[in-house]
DNA sequence: GAAAGTAAATTTAGATTCAATATAAATGTA
DNA sequence: TACATTTATATTGAATCTAAATTTACTTTC
């Protein structure tokens, strides 16, 4: 944030850095006329600002620019565009049994990943951190990166935590959460870790791939085991004074909902249920536990036992969404996490029934993102920051002559 | 906002003197010194900057320097101040049965004000809008201002208003609430108004002077007659896509709740219930219906029908403060409108019962401001955008030398 | 192949703004 | 009256921007 800096004319060069490197983060490789139409800037002024980039090494110089446009005629035009590999940063999914690392690039493109569930000792907040760093280095070296190059990091966590990023231990159960990661990783590589609610990363990542792409008031409904959900409005998370908004514990109270259990819980539990009493039902034949793909698979299949199962979802979902959109009033409801793939048969009938709880009914949509949603969300968050900071980050090998 | 003006000298100018204003607006008359220590920049500049708002008119230097402060030892420093009385703000109530206007200095303070009922006949856009330029001049005659001093208008209404100020009419009848009063006003006055949501307004409100002064993460819920909410969340209003978040129509689904009456209209409501049957109560006494106030009043006296009723209140506003304050997490939710005088006797109660429904639950207020808690919003709504503003917008008599 | 045309890059001049330093002014105190 | 203290003003220098003039590098045309 350019406020704290004080009124010099310094200020006016980061200003026009600023809103040059802007430029370059949403265009390819472009020439200085290019820059100048988006910038207001004059020419001089702009090859001032690119070459302090270049410098810095936030920016590349192109070699042979006529390759590049049509326009053949006058003196070539110099080539700028984004350094995308100036660094990385790493997205993470900090669940309750396993941990997943992203590593992207400054486009938000995957170089590597890794993925490890926890061992059954790895309980002490010392084990976790060393686990959770050595996915971190296997995601990087899948990527062929150094820890060096890493600007940012951002972790999601299935706890509240609040706007600046510390975990909140509103109850014990939440303090598993906070592992002193932030300390102890910028200490050990210096990276700066970034943590945020798992909902909230959802939210983030949906918004940014999903089904909410450029969506500035949505919600994201994490719906697999538990419903959680992150709230995005006017473009900014909603966090709440001590990072629990999104949670729907309320939902204890409202009819026809009545706990926070979610979509792949519930069919497993009704399942369950159906199969105790003699309702004739094809999940019969199923080997061990039924399983919430199963009842999808079954109602495709026109099982009325599963369609049963399916109708009390959708009911209950849109009871949910209808709560939470009346008095967020989004442009759209998402409905993501592990669940997402096969829940895309919930949203018609959820659709349907909303209308019946609400005069002016949110659009719903079901996130294209599955199971990476939350990583999704967390490289987001991470590149967030590093194209805040930009200019107060300093690169590991700036303008390195090749 | 200083974002579209391009990276010129002058721009720097711009932040210096916002600097200064900024000081200036939280001080009383300071010395160049102290106006130094607060934003960092050199004598040289600060007198500059200084001078510069003096000419255009939103600073006064003081004669008789030395009358203030006790130190008395060398060059007598020159003392500069907010001019209060450079322009004024109205801050209107745009109810369903009358208009209330508010004329308020640049500090906030009120000048003057003016109240009306709406008269029968009073139902067209056209006939309503000559009515509220009515009162809005009448209340400016009062202060002794003329309309040529209005930098800014906020007026409050009913309906939901997105964050751009425009009703949006999503049931006809909010349609009602969309008088064209931004046109008109802006072509007969060559006033700037600004159209907010009065629940909003009772946020902004009561955040400045009433009970969640300073506090970033509010909920202010207006319960008289119907209830309504107000989200501020992170120091910003929440709106929502069509600017109706903080709508409460799905406390329908809500146990115990099951509909959006205010604390009024159910104390009425539930008193007569009472009445049409056989209990003992003192309120058999009242001429003519029961209203709320009555009811409070018999409470406190130990009445045991009242009693009940409060404790009903009490049951009912614990399970919409649980479920707002659960989704959205605010630090604070506050109660407030036309009922709030008599409405503190529920704060206890309600903060019982709210233990009962969650774990962390939260903190729970009425506000001090009562039925002006919507023109007081209004008003600092309308000094926000000002002071948000202050450098683009032209005062009526810049630095006329008396 | 030389001349003309075109668009970009560079140079130069001028203005604004701020910091830093030096100097002047106004007051109290010895 | 001399001196200390604080503030005000003037001067200088550096960074930055715009605008206009000039140079460069390439293409097109004759």
């Amino acid at each position: 944030m350019p406020e704290l800096v004080p009124a010099t004319p310094q200020l006016l060069r980061r200003v026009s850095a600023g809103a040059v490197l802007e430029f370059l983060r949403a265009s390819a490789a472009v020439t200085v006329t290019d820059v100048m139409a988006a910038t207001g800037l004059t020419r001089a002024t702009t090859i001032a600002v690119c070459e302090d980039l270049v410098r810095r090494g936030w920016v590349l110089e192109r070699e042979n620019q006529r390759e590049f446009g049509g326009y053949q005629k006058g003196r070539p035009a110099r080539r700028f565009e984004l350094n995308e590999r100036a660094g990385v940063v790493l997205g993470m999914d900090i669940g309750y049994s396993k941990v997943t690392v992203v590593v992207s690039d400054l486009r938000g493109r995957t170089l590597g990943r890794s993925s490890r569930p926890f061992q059954a000792g790895e309980v002490g907040s010392r084990e976790r951190i060393a686990f959770i760093d050595g996915v971190a280095g296997a995601a990087l070296s899948s990527a062929g990166m150094e820890p060096g190059q890493v600007l940012a990091v951002c972790a999601g966590v299935a706890a509240p935590v609040d706007r600046h990023g510390d975990v909140v231990a509103t109850q014990e159960f939440w303090g598993l959460f906070d592992l002193g990661l932030r300390p102890a990783l910028k200490e050990t590589r210096g990276w700066t870790v970034l943590l945020e609610n798992d909902a909230n990363l959802a939210a983030l990542g949906d918004r940014w791939q999903g089904a909410a792409a450029g969506i500035d008031d949505v919600v994201v409904i994490l719906a697999s085991e538990r419903l959680g959900s992150g709230i995005v409005e006017g473009g900014r998370l909603v966090h709440g004074t001590r990072g629990s908004a999104g949670e729907l514990a309320y939902l204890d109270l409202v009819e026809g909902v009545g706990d926070t259990y979610g979509i792949a819980h519930l069919a497993r539990t009704w399942a369950a249920d159906a199969l105790a009493t003699t309702a004739p039902t094809t999940l019969r034949s199923v080997q061990g536990r039924v399983e919430a793909e199963q009842v999808f698979t079954a109602a495709e299949q026109g099982d009325a036992v599963a369609l049963g199962i399916l109708d009390r979802l959708a009911d209950r979902m849109a009871r949910v969404v209808g709560t939470v959109a009346t008095l967020l009033n989004p442009e759209l409801v998402v409905i993501g996490g592990g669940v997402a793939d096969s829940a895309g048969v919930l949203l018609r009938p959820i659709s349907e029934r909303l209308k019946e709880f609400t005069a002016t009914p949110a659009r719903v949509a079901v996130s294209p993102l599955g199971d990476s949603i939350v990583t999704v969300g967390a490289v987001r968050c991470a590149l967030d920051y590093v194209e805040r900071n930009s200019l107060d980050l300093e690169l590991a090998a700036p303008a390195t002559p090749a």
